[in-house]
DNA sequence: GGAATAGCACCCTAATAAGAGTGTTTAATG
DNA sequence: CATTAAACACTCTTATTAGGGTGCTATTCC
């Protein structure tokens, strides 16, 4: 039951992510390892995931962004109540668990 | 050189991520089995994704997102090129690498 | 109300990543 | 244009995580 590969935007997307925190560092004016430092990660890890590996845990992801001041991006980033209120209605009735539908093979 | 402890907002803004998969993911009707198994990973990594633990990796956390359909906002997350084009512009003169001029003890 | 099962909370082990170290390349800048 | 060090590319080892299992709780839905 194990990972078949990476699908290709989701690659391109982290890879993207990467370049993106490259830039913000750049503009800041700090380099890897003083990025690096201040968040109390390694530097190779912070070069890893500019570089774009996959790899990178969340939890360094989000001190870097914490560094960089832009932690809430992070909060938002699958955030829907802010722009759509019906949406949030609906949600009071959501189940909390899911129960099985499909009839076929999607499980 | 290791870890000082997660930052608080960081692990709030974890957290809340977290939530917000859940959120999408039974607004979708789908049970964390198939989210799991339809994005290649482990029923636990899925649970532990939206309890919030810090530890999971950017490449579950963006494999999730691809079948949630919601993969672009990963990309974007620290995105600046799209609002702000007179930045864009200002970019093309960033440093490859930064040269500390901090002259004290901020490295 | 009762059966079925989604979700949770563990534990354990294999797989993986983070950290540290070393050497090299190359951009910034005095 | 020479110096300095930022960034890169590795390797190795240890720490951490993902996966898989088992049992339990409690929500759906008939």
């Amino acid at each position: 039951m194990n990972h078949y590969p990476l699908p290709e935007p989701a690659a391109r997307a982290i890879a993207k992510l990467g370049r993106d925190i490259s830039l913000a560092r750049r503009r800041r004016r700090l380099s890897q390892a003083s990025l690096a430092d201040r968040s109390g990660i390694s530097v190779n890890t912070v070069r890893r995931l500019e570089k774009g590996e996959p790899s990178g845990s969340i939890e360094h992801l989000a001190r870097i962004l914490h560094v960089l001041g832009e932690l809430k991006r992070l909060e938002t980033l699958l955030d829907t109540g802010t722009d759509e209120i019906g949406l949030l209605m609906m949600d009071e009735g959501l189940p909390q668990r899911v129960r099985a539908r499909q009839s076929k093979g999607a499980l």
